[in-house]
DNA sequence: ATCTAGCACTTGGAGATGGAGAGTGCTAAG
DNA sequence: CTTAGCACTCTCCATCTCCAAGTGCTAGAT
């Protein structure tokens, strides 16, 4: 048996199916692509392929469908990392330039994403974890009413609204404020709250139920902060490419918006030599996902991560380029900024 | 003719179509409504509607479907609001109480809101424009940075980073900071931008330059978030209520996603006696949500809207009464914060 | 050893056919 | 104004047949 010509067989199936969206026998095979043999002997390679799991047949005579493993494969030997279209590139810049707000910054991010793919795009915002506190801010809004603010290097900026159950006036909270400041400036976001406590003591006696307050307010605000969120933008690519297919997207709007199966599953995502991962159908390890790829990369320090997610008869060469490629002008931005 | 008991026909058969998602006949009406008549009775009676124009036939030989306009005398005249169980009260009290954020409430309340009506649910950031200025704060990150925030009484917290062209110690900064308190505190967010014209004059022909520059960052702050946002979810239920029934859910997944159409049909809703507005079908002039109602209503002082979103096809009573109720308690919470 | 040609076999899908059932409109009588 | 009855029209569904696609296998060719 030949074995290259086995995994060009495989290549072959992943593509046309991706390309015409239905079951691919040996004959169209054959005519498509110059193989250089009969179908006949493409025959023997598929019922090969099928034994090792990489393709299966709907029924008995419809052509071959790759199965996960089939992908996988095809995505860890088989793909090349499309390069985009200067065209695209283009497109790229022009459309992240105008953005100021970090917010802004990754509402763009995932809709150009989303557009240059035709799938739905996810952004994790900037993980608080490892970065540093870089301003807090106390304001006096109401004798008994104060609004905090943590701003991270990270250019993520928190804030809420604190009742105290004292008075505070101008010059106690701009002291405490001080404190808090000379404490954890600088200082990992993660560590905040234990740098806070540790700063009681230093404290006059009578401000300290107060700054109690105030510390596990800040320490509120990192806390949920940590707990990210995701941006998803083209949802309604979902419907479309689900319209010839059986796979519910019920499910799959759910998990977008449960956002806590996706956030795991992006965590635990891990970059292999390309740069991207990729999760194939059920290796999600989700139900409501088990018919769906995401394909996903890290990008700024923290390593926040990008991706598409979509069906996972999915073009996997383009979207590992545009999820790549994005991905690295969006931590460029970042940084600059 | 007897027309009270016409439109009582009408009534049974939204009611039957609502609740068994089937063109409902005229022999089917008499056996599930106590209409004290015959069926053949009920056939004239559906004749005279149809050529109202309040109900249709999907074919010859099936039986009526409310059109549109059958739907808007349905609610406007025949739609009785149905009050909340004590438990779906319950739900609410509940699930609004720990709440601390405005994000966070809005969030929880959309959540609830798709949860207790089964459909997706949307709520309108509350609008800057009617909202005064509750604080204004400029923070120095840097000695070129400065953190600009904007706090309104509606809740609201916007911030922004911006650059400027010369150095700012923290006396100056101060100071500047005061004027711009003195002279937009209390004032309506709408006349930020010319309240802090006004000031320049008062200033020292030094600070010009520099006040001008955060003048316009504030002023940009106030304008951005003006142009409002809108939280949505429950889409999952859309894929559910559409898996049997014709229309394609993906241009109203976009026009969820696009936001702009939305943002302007709910602002040109206005509620009628009930306190509730209706939008049914091609009433709203949105070719991508021609076959969706939309049940909303204001909340809070500035009139930002919260309601939801499903198939013509809908329980308008339950949605009138949960998107009322929902209301009402955000209303109060954010009231009282 | 490997490839190819040929062929019998399987199977889902597309039409065609033919009730069955649901629902209507109309007419004539109460 | 209501009702009973009835002829008529459709859609839906199950059944059937037929066809094309595709396979696996075997025997021969290279």
């Amino acid at each position: 048996m030949n074995e290259p010509r086995k995994l060009e067989v495989l290549r072959a199936i992943v593509e046309d199916y991706v390309h015409y969206r239905e079951p691919v026998g040996s004959k169209a095979l054959v005519e498509r692509h110059r193989l250089g043999v009969s179908s006949a002997t493409i025959r023997n390679d598929m019922a090969a392929l099928e034994d090792e799991g990489l393709i299966a047949a709907p029924h008995t005579s419809a052509g071959r469908v790759p199965t996960d493993k089939g992908y996988r494969v095809f995505v860890d030997q088989l793909a090349a990392v499309r390069p985009l279209s200067p065209a695209e590139k283009q497109a790229i810049q022009s459309l992240l330039d105008g953005a100021d707000d970090l917010d802004d910054v990754l509402e763009r991010t995932v809709r150009l994403l989303s557009h240059l793919t035709n799938q739905v795009a996810v952004v994790q915002y900037p993980q608080l974890g490892r970065a540093r506190v870089r301003h807090v801010e106390a304001v006096g809004l109401a004798p008994r009413q104060v609004l905090l603010v943590l701003i991270a290097d990270s250019g993520t900026v928190e804030q809420r609204v604190v009742t105290v159950g004292e008075d505070l006036d101008h010059d106690r909270l701009s002291l405490l404020r001080q404190s808090f400041l000379a404490a954890t400036s600088g200082k990992p976001v993660a560590q905040l709250g234990a740098n806070l406590a540790g700063l009681m003591d230093s404290l006059l006696p009578e401000d300290r139920a107060v700054a109690a307050e105030l510390a596990a307010g800040l320490a509120a605000l990192a806390a949920s902060s940590r707990e990210d969120r995701i941006v998803t933008a083209g949802t309604a690519y979902l419907a479309r490419s689900n319209s010839d297919f059986l796979m519910s997207i019920s499910p799959v709007l759910e998990a977008l918006e449960e956002q806590v199966v996706l956030l795991r599953l992006l965590s635990e995502m891990a970059a292999d030599a390309r740069g991207v991962a990729v999760a194939i159908g059920h290796e999600t390890a989700a139900d409501s996902l088990s018919e769906t790829s995401i394909v996903a990369t890290g990008y700024g320090r923290d390593d926040a991560k990008i991706g598409v997610l979509g069906p996972t008869r999915m073009d996997y060469s383009a979207s590992m380029a545009a999820v790549r490629a994005v991905a690295r002008y969006l931590s460029k931005i970042l940084a600059g900024s």
